[in-house]
DNA sequence: GACCTGCTGCGGTTTG
């Protein structure tokens, strides 16, 4: 029995909550980790007791009465720190064992009393660990020299991310200045590479993932909305207003204009017939303190039907309470995100999920459809982590020697030779990386020792230094001394203009641009504010999908009529190619002037192709809507090019390069590159926009089937012409 | 045609 395993603290704990059992991962957890002395991650969905399933046994085993932290939970959201500190206070209060928040927005008197007698449990940003190894090394020492237990919260949200080798780096650096090897319990959703979520607890002990396969019902059904290219349908509203007025519901609209399009508009429609108004926005943009009464009026209300029109801030596990159901309009980037809204319905126990996905458009329908079918397949894409992170190195190589007051350079290349987060970058690479660092006067030579130098004390002493991503500048948007949010400046952004924001409309009464300020007025109809960004990568897999569905003729039970409607078009539309393997075979129309080319493959490789055309001279336009390439040249003539497209691949190097020698910001793709020699600046490139070995072996598999555009079929794609987005 | 995340130290001022 896992729960005689427990100290008799935490026994006290679960006797007085009343449980009736442990749940599965509960269980399985307690078990494991107080019986052997692995690394564990805990996989399982949302609202599963994945907090109880680490705390309950670690708190069990740590020794609280030897001085310093004993448990170090590290999670990325300063908000999911506030919210579970309640929860690992309670679980600590039979213990008398402190609990300590240390983030950026903590109390300061708070930390400072803890670094008098440091002991117990402390949560933490992976930011506030890199800082206080830049400012505060000796405190990192008092604090964690005695760590026994580091638990990851919400680590798939680290996975494939610089922020996720800055993590694994820090990690690294803890484990070092520990007199034992810490234990690491990393928490998880569902994901699709357990193997990289593995490599965070890193390679002093074995690490294990207990993966709870609970099955979960989910009730879905798909709509099809014919859309214009700038608002969403009338008639896609209605219905989505009649599916939601008497639920809990969360809305995902993939942008933050279009979340403001929904609220705003569905509150209107509500309005008009005397529905509940509690329609709002959230987003990264609407004020802290709005979305902050959000997230109070969806957890805190039992009573009152509610319907949130949201971005990936309400993916994260912040706890909002029970939702009926989640929305999706249009396909999700990946069906990691789908997998993780989806999460957020029906999350009392056994109660069945409910998820209706909208589409406005036949390419978004089969992206959704695509999502859908992998999902249940049992497919979600797995993070593409940065295999050489040489600009986390870099970064790293700057934070080291900033702690120290001077380090001698084998002592430093030794340190990062032996950081498991680096483990892929050999030891001869390291050096070029911190004699670059030394030309550039990031770092200075003093005698043996090597110092920060004058240009990097510019870069280490900014409180920039400490993330590993960038953010973008905003206007801050008030209206009679209180924040409603920012936008950025656009040029949509002019006084008298009207632009909705947290679930309102305003007219711009005033533009500061000094103090980057925007003053408003209330306003009964406006547009949806712009925000500019860069579309996401979808996965190959999904885009081969939509290939199969097209050409497979099966009949899917959770389409409604017009989904159905729109297939038979888009089947009818590719019949004049007769693929028989879409695992190796694309369409290709000939309409005699120019081919078009559906590649159905990822969003890198298709950056790959549209690069290798761009060097060989071949004249060609992507159009991303479709997934496809025009090319204007003759089928033969664009055969023989194709053909020899492997050969150059090798090429690509040195466009790259000449290309980045006459614009070098080009080659900063992330936020530490600038601080690479340039070709490992472009290796970094390579890597985040590009997916070379991937389009080689496209080339090597893939064949084009092409069909002659005739008279007699004019009509075909004429439904791909009308595409929204589609320049 | 994308989304999200975090933040030291120091000097100065204000307030109890």
């Amino acid at each position: 029995m896992s729960f005689n395993l427990l100290s008799e603290p935490i026994r006290k704990y679960v006797r007085d909550k009343k449980w009736e059992q442990l749940k599965p991962i509960q269980a399985a957890a307690i078990e494991r980790i107080l019986t052997t002395e692995d690394n564990y991650i805990l996989a399982s969905r949302t609202a599963s007791g994945k907090t109880e399933a680490a705390f309950l046994p670690v708190l069990s085993a740590a020794n609280f009465n030897a001085p310093g932290i004993k448990v170090l939970y590290i999670s990325p959201l300063i908000a999911l720190i506030n919210d579970q500190f309640l929860r690992v206070e309670e679980l600590c209060k039979n213990l008398e064992v402190p609990v300590t928040k240390w983030h950026g927005e903590a109390n300061k008197s708070l930390k400072d009393q803890l670094l008098k007698d440091p002991s117990g449990v402390m949560l933490i940003t992976p930011e506030s660990i890199e800082a206080m190894f830049v400012n505060k090394p000796f405190n990192v020492i008092r604090l964690f020299s005695g760590l026994e237990f580091v638990v990851i919260d919400e680590i798939h949200s680290f996975l494939g991310t610089d922020r996720g080798i800055q993590l694994k780096s820090l990690l690294s650096r803890l484990q070092t200045v520990n007199r034992h090897y810490f234990r690491v319990i990393g928490l998880s959703a569902t994901i699709g590479d357990y193997e990289l979520a593995k490599t965070f607890a890193g390679p002093s002990r074995k690490t294990t993932v207990l993966l709870d396969k609970t099955p979960k019902e989910v009730k879905v059904s798909f709509r099809y909305f014919s859309g214009g290219t700038d608002e969403l349908p009338l008639a896609l509203l209605k219905n989505l207003y009649l599916e939601t007025k008497d639920n809990k519901a969360l809305i995902f609209p993939n942008s933050r204009g279009r979340a403001e399009e929904v609220a705003v508009k569905l509150k209107k429609i509500s309005q008009k017939v005397n529905g509940h108004p509690n329609y709002f926005s959230h987003h990264s943009s609407v004020d802290r303190d709005e979305r902050e009464y959000v997230e109070y009026f969806a957890k805190n209300n039992t009573l009152h039907n509610f319907c949130i029109a949201c971005t990936s801030t309400l993916e994260l596990g912040i706890d909002i309470g029970t939702v009926d159901e989640v929305v999706q309009i249009d396909a999700s980037h990946s069906i990691a995100s789908l997998v993780q809204r989806l999460g957020r319905s029906g999350r009392r126990d056994g109660a069945a999920s409910t998820l209706v996905l909208y589409a406005t458009g036949p390419w978004s329908l089969l992206q959704s459809m695509a999502c859908w079918l992998l999902y249940r397949e049992g497919f979600i894409e797995p993070p593409a982590e940065s295999s050489k992170p040489y600009d986390l190195l870099a970064q790293q190589a700057l934070s080291i020697v900033k702690g120290t007051s001077g380090i001698a350079p084998d002592q430093l290349i030794a340190q990062l030779k032996g950081n498991y987060a680096f483990a892929a970058i050999a030891e001869n690479e390291i050096l070029p990386i911190i004699n670059h660092l030394i030309d550039t006067d990031m770092l200075e030579r003093l005698g043996r020792e090597l110092i920060i130098g004058v240009t990097g004390e510019k870069v280490v002493n900014n409180k920039d230094f400490y993330s590993a991503f960038t953010t973008e500048e905003h206007f801050k948007v008030v209206h009679a001394g209180n924040r409603i949010g920012e936008i950025p400046y656009t040029p949509q952004v002019l006084v008298d203009q009207n632009i909705m924001l947290a679930a309102k409309i305003w007219k711009i009464r005033d533009i500061d641009f000094k103090a980057k300020k925007i003053e408003v007025a209330v306003a009964k109809d406006g547009k949806k504010p712009i925000f500019l960004g860069l579309p996401g990568n979808v996965h190959a897999k999904v885009r081969q999908k939509m290939l199969e569905i097209i050409y497979t003729g099966d009949c899917y039970d959770f389409l409604d009529e017009a989904s159905v409607d729109e297939l038979k078009v888009i089947r009818s539309d590719f019949r004049a190619v007769p693929i028989e393997d879409p695992t190796v075979q694309r369409p290709l129309i000939d309409t005699g002037n120019k081919l078009q080319l559906f590649a159905f493959t990822s969003t890198k490789i298709n950056n790959t192709i549209a690069l290798l055309f761009h060097i060989k001279g071949i004249p060609s336009q992507f159009n991303p809507p479709t997934d496809s390439f025009e090319v204007v040249l003759g089928y033969t003539d664009f055969m023989a090019q194709w053909r020899s497209l492997p050969e150059t691949i090798s090429a690509i190097d040195g466009y790259l390069s000449a290309q980045a020698e006459t614009n070098p910001e080009k080659s900063e793709v992330t936020k530490w590159a600038f601080l690479l020699p340039l070709p490992l600046r472009i290796a970094i490139a390579k890597e985040k926009v590009y997916d070379i070995e991937g389009t080689r072996a496209f080339l090597e598999t893939v064949t084009f089937l092409a069909a002659q555009q005739t008279e007699g079929n004019q009509a075909p794609f004429s439904s791909m012409d009308q595409l929204p987005g589609k320049a």
